[in-house]
Formats: C-alpha cells, sequence, structure tokens
DNA sequence: GACCGGAGTGGAACCGGTTCCACTTTTGTA
DNA sequence: TACAAAAGTGGAACCGGTTCCACTCCGGTC
C-alpha cells in the first residue's frame, strides 16, 4: 500500500515545474514544448501518475460529475433510464452518482444535500413532488437541474424532458373506446403529479372525443409506493358494474396490478382488455402478451443528458427548455372488442 | 447564483477560530466549550453551510464512498443488487457511485481507473474475469476491494460474497431429476467465470448422486452479454433426442431463453420443465409461473456493504473473506414428473 | 539595431477543509 | 495555596491540483 505520485512528483522526475505539467494535463490551459510535452508524457505514464478528483475539484470548484435522482431501482423504467444516463455519461467522460428516494420527500432532501456537498455539476431527477424550495436552492447555487419524466409546476424554471403523457393516455383510452369498451377502469400516479394529471387528461379527452361519460369511479390515482395496485385492480374489479377495460397509467404498480389480475385468475382479454404504460420486457411473455404503452428510455436519458451537459458547458440559452418525446402503443393481444355492446 | 459560506465565513461569523468549527463539525477530533459548539450551530444553520466534501477528501486522503461495478442495471438482478447496495449505503452515510461495464474489460478497466481517481475507499464489483493486474493494483493502493456474485480465483486476496453456487445447481438438478427427468438442459454462464463452472459442477453432482451420465451436449455455457439463451434453447430444442427438462443457470440470459420459449410455443411444463436461476417478480406472472433458485439480494448487498465497510474502518482482520449466502428453491408450476418413463 | 509580440516557463497564491502544536485557561488534588 | 493535568483555543502547515503573473527567450518588423 504505497501512496501515489503526485503532480509534484512528476513535475520533479520530469525536470520541469508543476505549472508545466499541470499544461500538458489540461492542453487549453497554456503552451508546452512539444519535447517536455513528451517527456512528461512518458514520466506519467511510468509513475502511473494519476490527478486525484478532489484536488482538481477543489481548485475549478466543481466536478464533471451529475446526480442521477429516480425513485427506485428496481422499478425496470427507472433501471434501464439509469443504465442508460450512466452509459451515455462516460461516452461524455461524466460520472454518475445515483441516488434513489423510495418516493420519499425526506430521503430526496438528504440526496439533494449530498449532492450539494459534492459540488455535482447537473443533477437529472424524478422528483417527488416535494421539496420546491430545496430544488429552487440548488439552482441559484448554481447546480443545473433536469427532471426527467415528471415534472414540479411551481418550478418553472428548471429543463423538462418526458413523454408526452397526455397525448399517450388519449390514445391508449381511444384505442379501448375504439373497440367499443366504454367503462375503461384507469390507474394512474397521484393527481400531485405531473404524470398523474397528464394521463388522467388524457383519459378524460380520448372519451369527450368519444362522446362517453367518465365514471369517476373508474379513476383511480394511487401512490407509486407500495402495492396498491393490486388493491385497485380489486375494487375495480369489485365495482357493480365492471369496466371492460383497463389502463394502468401507474408505471411503478404495473407489476402488482398485473399480479392480482393473474391472481383472481381474470380472462385477458377475455373479461378485461389490459394496457399497461411500461416497456417492460416480461410484458411480452406473459400470456397473453400485453399492450404497452413504450416509454422511449434512451431517448429520455439522451435529451436529458445533453441537457444538463449543455448547462453545465454554458453553451445553452437560460431559457428552460421542456422536451416531450413521443411514446409508441404497442397493441398485443391484450386487448379485443367489446362482443356484446351493452348500448344496442 | 452566490456563491457558498466557508468554514472561514462561519468561523468569522460566529467569532472563533476555524479549528473550533472544525471540531463541532468533527465532535472525535478535540473538545469545544458548550457555549462556542452552540453558537457555532446557529450560525451554521443561518448561514445554511455545508462543508464541501472536495475538500475534507483532498485533507484526509480518501472519501466515504464505495464505487459499485456491475454488467448492466438492465438485468433485474443487478438492479436490485444497486438499488439494495445504495439503500444500505446510505444508512451508513456512505455514497455510491454506480459504474457499468456491460461485460467489456475495457470499459471495466476506464471504471477502476476513474474509482482510484476519485479515491473512493472502497469497491464492490462483478468483474468481467479479466484485469487481473489492475484489480491487484487496486488493492495495493490501499482501496477495498469485495467481489460479489462472481470472483476471480487468480486473486485470493479479495473478499468475495456470493450464494452457494454449487450447491443451488445442485438442488435444482436434482429436483427434477427426482421427477424423473434424465436429459436435462443446463445453459449457464462461461465456464471461464466462478459462477458458470460452480453452476455446471452442481449439475454433474446431481447427475452423479441419481447415478445419471451426463450428455455434453445438454450443457451450453454462453456469454453473459446479447441474448444466446434463445439461441441455446433452439438449439437444445432442435436435438433429436430432446430435453425434457431445462436449467437456466445464467442469469442475465433468463429473459432470452424464456422469450424463446414462449415464440416456440413450448409447453411449459407439457414439453418442457423449468427451473430459472432468478427471482425476477415477473417470473410468476408468465404462465405458470416459473420455479426459480432465488437468490437473496438483499443479503448480497449487505454483507459487500458490511465487509467493505468493515475493511474501510479497518475493523476486520487482514485474512480474506468468503461469504456464501444461501439461495432458496422455490418450485412453482413449471415442473412436472416425466410421464411416459423411458427407462421401464 | 531597437522594439514588439508571443511562445514557453516557473513561482506562488489559492481552493476549503483537517490536524498538529503551542499556548492559555480552568479544574482537580495534595 | 500551589501546581499538575485537562479542557479549550487559535495559528499555520498541509492535502494536490489550477491558474495568474512575471519573466526570459525567441523571431519578425520598421
Amino acid at each position: 500500500m504505497k501512496k501515489a505520485p503526485t503532480i509534484r512528483d512528476v513535475a520533479a522526475a520530469a525536470g520541469v515545474s508543476v505549472s508545466v505539467v499541470s499544461r500538458v494535463l489540461n492542453p487549453e490551459s497554456g503552451p508546452v514544448a512539444p519535447a517536455k510535452r513528451e517527456s512528461v508524457l512518458r514520466v506519467i505514464d511510468e509513475l502511473g501518475y494519476r490527478p486525484r478528483a478532489a484536488a482538481r475539484e477543489l481548485s475549478v470548484g466543481h466536478t464533471p460529475t451529475v446526480g442521477l435522482v429516480v425513485a427506485d431501482l428496481t422499478n425496470p423504467f427507472f433501471a434501464q433510464l439509469a443504465d442508460r444516463v450512466v452509459w451515455e455519461a462516460r461516452s461524455h467522460g461524466v460520472q454518475v452518482v445515483v441516488m434513489t428516494t423510495q418516493e420519499d420527500p425526506h430521503l430526496e432532501a438528504d440526496s439533494l444535500d449530498t449532492l450539494l456537498d459534492r459540488s455535482v455539476g447537473g443533477v437529472i431527477a424524478t422528483p417527488t413532488g416535494a421539496n420546491i424550495e430545496k430544488w429552487a436552492r440548488l439552482q441559484s447555487l448554481g447546480v443545473n437541474v433536469v427532471f426527467v419524466d415528471r415534472t414540479i409546476p411551481e418550478l418553472s424554471s428548471v429543463d423538462v424532458v418526458s413523454i408526452e403523457n397526455v397525448d399517450s393516455a388519449r390514445r391508449a383510452t381511444e384505442y379501448l373506446l375504439g373497440l367499443g369498451h366504454t367503462r375503461i377502469g384507469l390507474i394512474s400516479g397521484p393527481a400531485s403529479t405531473s404524470t398523474g394529471r397528464s394521463r388522467i387528461q388524457g383519459y378524460q379527452s380520448a372519451h369527450n372525443n368519444f362522446k362517453v361519460q367518465v365514471d369517476p369511479q373508474l379513476v383511480r390515482d394511487i401512490p407509486f409506493r407500495g402495492d396498491g395496485g393490486g388493491d385497485a385492480v380489486g375494487s375495480l374489479l369489485a365495482l357493480p358494474e365492471r369496466p371492460t377495460g383497463l389502463i394502468v397509467a401507474n408505471t411503478a404498480q404495473v407489476q402488482s396490478s398485473v399480479r392480482r389480475l393473474v391472481q383472481t385468475g381474470t380472462s385477458i382479454p377475455g373479461d378485461l382488455s389490459v394496457i399497461v404504460f411500461d416497456d417492460n420486457p416480461w410484458t411480452e411473455l406473459t400470456s397473453p402478451p400485453l399492450s404497452v404503452i413504450r416509454q422511449p428510455i434512451g431517448m429520455l436519458a439522451v435529451h436529458s443528458l445533453e441537457l444538463v451537459l449543455g448547462r453545465m458547458q454554458g453553451r445553452l440559452p437560460d431559457t428552460p427548455r421542456r422536451i416531450e418525446v413521443n411514446a409508441d402503443f404497442l397493441p398485443r393481444s391484450s386487448c379485443s372488442p367489446l362482443l356484446l355492446s351493452p348500448t344496442r
């Protein structure tokens, strides 16, 4: 356990000053005679010298690091997002610190403090919806914030990357309405979140287009945490007038919802036509494979990283950007036309 | 974008020296008069002061940070592992930097360099199997390394946390043998990896116990990368004497293997009794639900973190630890007795 | 041949913490 | 009451980089 060489060791061994070594390391910071550059590089290689990140950070005031704050890596949506972000970031020479909040505002607050302590240059996050002043403070301290998937309306100055939630929900709903279903259950995220609201709005709007009245009993906005999806499914199925269609628009609740459907032996699409918001690979391994709204996770990752890096390098105008990407609707065999049409 | 207060700002505002403030921050480093501690704390709160992590790191030489190097967050096994490690680490006040290798030795090497630059105190990793000298160097530089799930036999001095691979594979195989199956396909990880080898060994050993000869054609050790699982399944099913049982012991290939089974319309367990190494929640949503070897991911996470933190705090003996945790076999309805017994 | 501008260089301050050490005050004990 | 030990404090060096600045060479221009 010998200790690693420092820039002064390199300078001494190469017979130059530390300034020269530093300039070799950061070429844009000044000129170096080709011969000296050569010999410095050789010494660096021989000694196996690597600059300490902390020293650089202390001196320049910030790190080429971005924080990624997601709710839960266990959720395939976040896992894939994280994987892509980490991957993209590396190709830009940027590091990612991944933190999870479990949808808990306290943990989110902790994470933000930590990120601040580490002087990260930017944060990509799926905010819980709380900690508004904390997010604002982070931004006022010069940390670039990008919200992905969700947003907080009160924070109008942060960039947002999301899918077209209203539109996606509308398309899924219209698909079922088009098959003749008029009683369509909706399990969405909390109405306190932007995704929850938008998807409910899309669901409403589809009903309007089809001149079908929405039964409020059919709409369940439930938390992301826990597995309330199962209970929501249970209570929807227990309604006197059972729905014949179901849209699970709460990504975190897809698994528990589908589990309940399987457990109760609900025939899909016989008893219930189902569409879920999730592009989890396993959705096509159930029987029948589930129709899904496929969120383009790669796009979300690329755009949010692009935004955060762009801001960190100051090559973006000050006005906040809002990027909405398309989500595909992928019909599979979990939906079928309503056979007995109740209105005729 | 005002700049954040430093320890000297706090000292000035509280009318004390920086030493006192520092001692308030790190109580074990020296005494402070209660009255002054009080006023320093108040000033810290008023100013919203937070110590810069980089400054501390530079001064003490290392960070309370551990690197987590996994192949691919998209794989639910790693995703869950990461989630648990991040979670546990936070409760110890430790941060986690997650990196992915995609099973590529070059990317792994990059990750290690980066981790070294960041002066992390420890690394938890599922090594690709390459970069032996690099791992050794990391260790000689004082970074505590713990391998999880897999190991590299050449590196006898690193701690290892894994499941009882031989035993798990043996139990799964014996279960199928006990149901009368004699031709059991095995899709495992590469024989160049410790998990691959151990699981094949368990499979062999079960056959020995049952006095059944192993047909080498039935054993497929395939890479973790890509989705060779599908092809392996395809070629096993194409054998003149088809297997009646299948064990997928390559966690990364479970999805593509099952996908192929579904696509080819193989009846489970009618045509094929199936057991997979994975505790992915979706395995019980397929029809039928799959029998699984459930890896106790939480245990793996807890133990590896415990080891790495223990070493970082120097409260562990120098001898390397090897921890093997039990994996449960969870029979579900994807296995059935072989009906026509070929031997009678 | 005097003068100017730029390439190349090294010295030293600086970033924001921690810690060692010398020093003063308090406390406890004989 | 005297004195040693302990509690409390501030100064300053240090960690390992970056960067500003002053300075020395150059070659090219009137």
